[in-house]
DNA sequence: TAAAAACGTTGATCCGGATCAACAAATTAA
DNA sequence: TTAATTTGTTGATCCGGATCAACGTTTTTA
């Protein structure tokens, strides 16, 4: 299992010596997924956030009328977690899929701590993603709502193509709040000019 | 300047003594905004994250055209903070600006630690509100990229109704992701049945 | 308190994306 | 390897909200 991949993704946030490396490593459990398969659901709350060292997955939600409502995708050398909900308790209300086999690192809260007494370098990564993340996360939600969808589609051509290729096109429409329809003359309308 | 709405507000959450309440106050400076007047603007780090006692504030964004965009409303009962970039000390990206005069009451960042020491009830607030604020805005900003307009505005008038009565409409269209014209139409047809 | 600015309404027209349907292509499973 | 299922494309029609314009109302400010 390569984990190659997670250090050099704890290393564009700070400095990880290599001898610490090793022994942190050891907080974290190795997990496989089947595609399809749930990591957790909503209701529940979270043993371990995932950190995906191949592999992509999805967040969804269940509105009230019963429709999927995907917050995101989730590609490897990236956390997928729903981090707070295992601190407070709280059950989540968002769904975790994988939508190919994955190779997961899973922490759970108690390793976190555990973690961030040990190494001051970990602490400083919380402080530094953190509220990176979630201002992102809000940035990102509020182009969904306010972008007409060819410029959404262009963006994620750009910034994750990757993205693009794995995954079904009606996941990515609904990602982006139109119908697959809709993805298809977008499509050939860019190819066109 | 009447902090008893604050009090319920931690009340909302986790038990606070009585005993405790006034020297816990001690941590937060009374400021006043004039309508208009922001509290922070966008590439700032903010010096104190606001709770309002009166008044209500709008956060807002600037995209790449250089529109506003509407993130959220923050009435009194709230705070209304980017405290996460106070803890990173990475200027936000947001901007906190006044709709009424308002009454707040501003803590610092290192405040905030000092109360966490002190307040065992305090921590326990932060780690009960801090997930829940999150999945809840995450929520809502799914729903304003889903939900027709009349289902959002109908949404508003249950769950904010004093929200409409105090702020001018273009603003809620804005948030809402609409044009005024559009919420015009909605409120009238809404009248009719 | 008068003038200016901000805000809200209504109508006409236009356009982008939804919807429905039929079919094609690609995956998955038996 | 064939059948079944999932996924993607294309066309026709419809509808909700954008846009533009004109006007009325309310709030600000001098």
């Amino acid at each position: 299992m390569d984990t190659n991949i997670f250090l050099r993704h704890l290393r564009s946030y700070v400095d990880v010596p290599d001898a610490d490396f090793g022994e942190f490593l050891k907080l974290l459990v190795p997990l496989t997924l089947k595609k399809g398969d749930h990591f957790y659901r909503a209701g529940e709350i979270p043993r371990y956030s995932p950190f995906i060292l191949q592999g992509c997955l999805r967040q969804y939600i269940l509105d009230e009328s019963g429709r999927e409502q995907i917050i995101l995708f989730n590609e490897e050398g990236n956390w997928a977690g729903q981090i707070g909900s295992m601190r407070s308790r709280l059950p989540t209300n968002v769904y975790l899929q994988a939508l190919e086999p994955c190779q997961i690192l899973g922490i759970t809260i108690e390793h976190v701590d555990l973690g961030m007494e040990r190494f001051p370098w970990y602490q400083r990564y919380f402080l530094k993603k953190y509220p990176t993340d979630h201002a992102r996360l809000l940035e990102q939600a509020n182009r969904l709502k306010t972008e007409p969808p060819e410029v959404l589609y262009r963006e994620l051509m750009e910034t994750r193509p990757s993205l693009l290729l794995r995954i079904p096109q009606h996941y990515i429409a609904n990602y982006l709040g139109v119908r697959t329809e809709t993805i298809s003359r977008i499509k050939t309308r860019l190819v066109r000019s």
